[in-house]
RNA sequence: CCAGGAAAGA
């Protein structure tokens, strides 16, 4: 049975949501770990549908399930049914109040959010740096700071959503002070760094902190990609593309509008044709 | 310990 639930957490991962199915149809017993990690699969990848149905077949409906489909609804950005669900819990905790929180943020209402989160029975390091980016993305950078300062535990993740604050809203010095001073950075922290940079038009600061990282990822090159791009670096910047090991449709669209804006239409066209997924 | 909430890219 456990190998059979890590089974379809691995298909989730990748996607796969049929073989995901498939294992979970082919089992004989199911616990409630199962139900909730093939109900984290569809929700994960946007089947708002199938992850619903589910939810209403399943046998029994506890904390864990309850609040994935609450982050189901809210990433196809349905906060009524999500607050709707919330309101019907009989039982919440933290990991719950806390998905609604950002519900609520992520949909614009940065009032409610804050009230969630004074109303909040209890709150952990993970509520708090929530409530911190919350901030960070309606552009309070004095209300983030303050959240920060106190906070009684910090992590790595807060650390980074208190420099990707200043990285968002354009200060590059404090973002600088911030990713000093922190105990520890990955790359997260690392690209953070470098948007604030390149942010600020701090080009060649950006390209040292790219070519320093020894690791990268998708969003890294993206982050690049559109230094070069804005800076009309067309060549650096069809390099990078070239060499990301994977691309998505932020990726495709960078270079895609790069291409549109400068005129070179057929380079476009020829993006455009090439894209896996449109939007 | 096999499941749910917070941080970076167009």
């Amino acid at each position: 049975l456990f190998v059979s639930n890590i089974v379809i957490e691995m298909y989730g991962r990748c996607g796969s949501m049929v073989d995901a199915q498939e294992v979970f149809d082919s089992m004989r017993q199911k616990n409630l770990f199962t139900w909730a990690l093939l109900l984290s699969v569809y929700a994960r990848n946007g089947h708002l549908q199938e992850a619903k149905s589910l939810f209403d077949k399943m046998p029994g409906r506890n904390l864990v399930a309850c609040t994935g489909m609450l982050v189901a609804y809210t990433d196809r950005s349905h906060l009524e049914e999500a607050k709707t669900l919330f309101d019907w819990m009989p039982e919440r905790d933290l990991v719950c109040w806390t998905a609604m929180l950002t519900a609520f943020a992520e949909n614009g209402h940065l009032q409610i959010a804050e009230a969630l989160f004074d109303e909040m029975p209890e709150r952990d390091l993970i509520s708090w740096s929530a409530m911190l980016s919350v901030y960070a993305r309606h552009g309070k950078l004095d209300k983030a700071k303050s959240v920060f300062d106190e906070m009684e535990e910090r992590n790595l993740v807060s650390w980074t959503a208190m420099l990707a604050a200043y990285a968002q809203n354009g200060q590059v010095e404090k973002a600088k002070q911030v990713f000093d001073k922190m105990p520890e950075r990955n790359l997260v922290s690392w690209t953070a760094m470098l948007v604030a940079l390149a942010q600020s038009g701090q080009a060649s600061g950006a390209k040292r902190v790219f070519e320093t990282m020894d690791e990268k990822n998708l969003l890294t090159c993206t982050a690049m990609l559109g230094l070069l791009t804005n800076s009309g670096k067309l060549q650096e910047a069809k390099l990078v593309f070239d060499q990301m090991p994977e691309l998505d449709l932020v990726s495709w669209t960078a270079m895609l509008s790069a291409y549109a804006q400068s005129g070179r239409l057929e380079e476009a066209k020829h993006i455009f044709d090439g894209m896996e997924e449109k939007n």
